[in-house]
DNA sequence: TGTACATCAGTGAACGCGCGTTCACTGATGTAC
DNA sequence: TGTACATCAGTGAACGCGCGTTCACTGATGTAC
């Protein structure tokens, strides 16, 4: 094989890096092939090469996508075990940085109505993530809460979260983060309820932040308020 | 003027229904301006004596498609005005005859993202539609609450609205309407905070229910459990 | 160590289809006389 | 009342562009000797 193993693979991921990022950024329907393929530093016509088809890469990018902004937003979480660990991911995804970065953000308020329309193979996708969201944000809650409280709240706050996103990304941005203040206002007390506590100290998740993706003075403001 | 006044103003009238509702089934870039006006009974060559481009046609069938929404939603809530009603607007949205109806339901979690992304008209209808809902909202609550509940409350409430929908349809049937009930129980809990009480009888809203919008069996079972 | 070779990642021209848009034309309608 | 006419809503062929996809080719690479 006289190419290095691993080389292909890491072309693939540049691919899916960028068609990620263009994705989110611009939509599934305004990104071509070619601009992907530039994007990553390649002509259109070796797209094939990595993926059967534009659908293909669509239920792959989206999945992609999931995982970074996953990471992203657990590092805008500040981890602290001592606190309630859903309201602080809610709080890390309904953050001025995520507002401002769609195209490293969740990719589900910038394609996951496109996504949902396309092949089966995309719709698929979408469906497996949003369980994997209500099952992870499930295990942010003390074990021994009563199931229909931690489906209530997990539901509750997904929901919050997606939309809060989308409309926060309609309005302009002043507005936007004003909007997202009282998203943040609202989980705050919505998950503050009486019948969630006492809660157990869970283990924290604390990583270290990412340079480009490091808070901003804007989410210290969010943190403040 | 050979032709009676109202003729051209309704032919207009149907194009927007056709775009409002395959537009909020199908998405955006998979409707075109043929499919549209075939929809309508009419041929794609005389698509352009009524709108300068499919963008134009766009942000006009959203707001149409908003109007209308608002309209068949309200027709769901009960009306009830000794009971809560934001909760109850919020209850009509999240139910299983819109989960089931996005060719009829509100175009918000149907093409928002895709509509944001167009020309700068189609996106600021959004805002402006986004900003109407807030406000309508707002005036749900008792006008004498502190405004900094009702911006947090009416932000939320919408959120998860919004939200829910969205994630709703990117489950499979049962999966969704199981969801969007937890949503309605989180939305009921949380809106009933301590702090928005004493509430002031309103006057009611209550509207003849349209035969083919009527509450199905799914609905009345949403509103018991 | 150097050279010939086989492999295959990536290139870029070309194809074909769909869709937004245009335009010359048709024919239904109300008006004038 | 009936006929000629002007208007304009709607038709459907055609255009052109963009994009997904294909394919014959190029050239960078590791291997064999």
């Amino acid at each position: 094989m006289p190419w290095p193993k691993e080389h292909k693979r890491q072309t693939r991921e540049r691919i899916l890096d960028a068609a990620a990022a263009a994705f989110r950024e611009h939509g599934v329907a305004q990104v071509g092939i070619a601009d992907i393929m530039r994007r990553a530093g390649l002509t259109h016509g070796g797209f094939y090469a990595h993926f059967a088809s534009k659908d293909d890469l669509l239920a792959a990018a989206f999945a992609h996508a999931s995982t970074q902004s996953n990471k992203m937003l657990e590092t805008l979480d500040d981890g602290d075990a001592s606190t309630d660990q859903l309201l602080n991911a809610a709080l890390a995804y309904l953050s001025s940085t995520h507002l401002a970065h769609p195209e490293h953000g969740c990719p589900v308020p910038s394609f996951g109505a496109e996504l949902m329309r396309n092949s089966q193979k995309a719709r698929a996708t979408l469906t497996a993530d949003i369980r994997k969201r209500l099952k992870r944000l499930n295990r942010l809650m003390p074990e021994q809460a009563p199931m229909e409280t931690k489906n209530r709240l997990a539901a509750g706050a997904l929901a919050c979260m997606v939309g809060g996103m989308i409309l926060a990304r309609g309005l302009n941005e002043t507005e936007g983060s004003e909007y997202l203040k009282h998203c943040r206002d609202f989980l705050r007390e919505a998950l503050a309820k009486p019948d969630r506590r006492p809660e157990l100290p869970q283990k924290s998740n604390r990583r270290r932040v990412a340079s480009s993706l490091a808070k901003t003075p804007a989410d210290r403001r969010d943190a403040r308020e």
